[in-house]
DNA sequence: TGTTATAATGTTAGCGCTAACATAATGTTA
DNA sequence: TAACATTATGTTAGCGCTAACATTATAACA
């Protein structure tokens, strides 16, 4: 007569027994304890108690087709933006029943719908993933999960799920506002990368110099290599040696914005007198810098945290109060674009 | 009579009609090829094509009770030098057949243990854990886990099963000779959190200072504040008030570092010159900065590269050529600590 | 008072795969 | 040539939990 060995561990069936109940009021008592007499679920609790025996995760997700698991997606493991995001997710599912599955696609939108496809053949409870710019395939996936999806770090009108966000493009569009308004005249852009997202903030922000009379599209300096502190020095030291006359720059982000600083101060330029600028995203450093440096700033703590309360929401079985949140940014004015009113010519 | 419903895509037993041999026989070809004819082996994998079929992660675990997941607890998930870890990790580990469980434990010896309770209770095939200082119910479940535990980002000749990393200690060793070999004399430390990796750097730098008769005590300053670029700067601020003799300062980690350098700047005072500067773990931006800053050079890529070849080797049936990678450190000096020689009196 | 509905608990079977044992064919050694 | 070993494949039962259906007691309603 075969025998099978176990994990050795005690099982429901062992509560069950000692609790004087069958497994599958067991299973009720931990799962919809409103299911459960007040009196037998006490029994039960003592006896899950003494018998310190946590559920059998892999063998309920084989019985209910659903697993403890929130699927997380991310472009980028090392981009302190997602960091912050991703903070936020744990501390919110911190001690709960939820487990991460963390996923990164790399900025591959091929790669996001692979482990998209990986992840929901393993029955998640929830998705979380990052933008609005999937492949067909990865939105058709999702819309069919039959579970909660939140899109994150961006905002549309249509969807998958629902969303957290904030838009891109009025971000951008803000930095140039500002640029402007500061009386900058020949205002450039810094961009690495160029995922979606970067795109976006660039037409924000080319949208803004037109509309202030100061486009130039040459003074618009992108490359598809990924973002440092680093290249932003090289970038602007780059753009400065075509057209010293740039006097203002807007950088896709905070490490570029704090490379540009390193560099304008290599080469004797004076930040803000010489030359302006604006990073986005607002990270801790931009404050703590010398001169401090202008941002726009995102609540990418906030998104992680709010993603994680629609989740729980719907799956408390109530519908969420709205399906997209807009958290918006705000522009966070620094010395760095703080010149002097005597240069605003 | 009772109906199942599944989760509707294709089963083992399907690839098993299909390619005319028994459900078992599947399983092996996927799982151990070796023990399958050539000739089955090709049916089988044509009806895996096929048939789209993709393994059931969840029954997989509980009929073998051991999944497909590689369990990773980290400490922080904002703090790059992890994010440059679990990034490697990631890398080796893409588009094969493991997942990573990533938890984190927040510098917080008993969440880690909780995590390593919760993740070991699932069976994963193999645990990446941070640094040597476990408590004795997490090194004592570790041991016990029947599967490879690679410790990460410290070392010792205890290693609970395998190990990469390097000595903290040394590395804060090699600082502050660095520093007394460059002719300062009044020599701080500056150390955030201060958590087990961070007090040996500590206890190192003071060691080199005790052997250059340059230990002051009264210049070493720790908090348990978690670490910021704002907080080193506001560190040397506050050591700088207590100590205007101060003349160079280690710094527990790179945003600390810059954050020191920004606090001079703000105050007027010369790096290198009148203050030098240096920091742990050589981030991208240390090169960048303006002047640049020396730093403690880490191999973080490597450390979870190696980590993660050291667990396949033992999942492929061999032993690891080592149980213990000492990858060492390396000072990357740079313009943070290149004072001018009349200054080293 | 009888009928219908609801709540609480139990039983059966199975979710998908694999450990453990079984069988048959082939190879090796004395 | 017989005995033993190895290799390849199959069968049985179960890993641990829960979907789906069943049963019983109690509540609600006409």
């Amino acid at each position: 007569m075969r025998k099978r060995k176990g994990a050795g561990r005690p099982t429901i069936s062992d509560v069950a027994e000692r609790a004087g109940v069958s497994t599958i009021t067991v299973s009720r008592a931990l799962r919809d304890p409103s299911k459960v007499s007040d009196h037998l679920r006490r029994k039960i609790n003592d006896a899950v108690r003494k018998l310190n025996y946590v559920p059998h995760s892999h063998a309920s997700a084989l019985a209910s087709t659903r697993s403890n698991v929130i699927g997380v997606i991310v472009p980028s493991l090392t981009n302190n933006v997602f960091a912050d995001t991703l903070r936020a997710i744990y501390d919110e599912l911190y001690q709960g029943p939820f487990q991460v599955q963390l996923g990164n696609s790399r900025y591959v939108a091929k790669d996001e719908e692979r482990l998209v496809r990986t992840f929901l053949g393993q029955g998640p409870s929830a998705m979380i993933v990052a933008g609005v710019d999937q492949t067909d395939a990865t939105r058709e996936l999702l819309e069919n999960a039959e579970c909660p999806v939140v899109q994150v770090m961006d905002i549309s009108d249509d969807p998958i799920d629902m969303m957290v966000g904030f838009s891109h493009f009025e971000g951008g569009r803000a930095a140039g506002v500002h640029l402007v308004q500061k009386g900058y005249k020949r205002i450039g852009f810094l961009g690495a990368r160029m995922d979606p997202r970067s795109h976006r903030r660039m037409e924000g922000f080319k949208e803004a110099l037109r509309s202030g009379g100061r486009y130039d599209p040459d003074l618009m300096m992108t490359t598809t290599d990924s973002s440092s502190v680093s290249l932003g020095g090289h970038l602007i030291e780059q753009l400065r040696k075509r057209r010293p006359d740039l006097d203002a720059v807007f950088c896709n982000n905070d490490d570029m914005a704090l490379g540009a600083l390193f560099g304008c101060q290599k080469a004797g330029i004076s930040v803000p007198d010489e030359m302006g600028i604006i990073g986005f995203n607002d990270l801790e450093m931009m404050a703590a810098s010398y001169p401090s440096l202008t941002s726009i700033r995102t609540d990418r703590y906030q998104i992680g945290k709010r993603a994680v309360q629609m989740i729980k929401s719907v799956l408390d079985g109530e519908a969420p109060e709205q399906k997209i949140i807009d958290l918006g940014f705000e522009l966070q004015c620094r010395e760095s674009t703080m010149r002097p009113k005597s240069k605003a010519r």
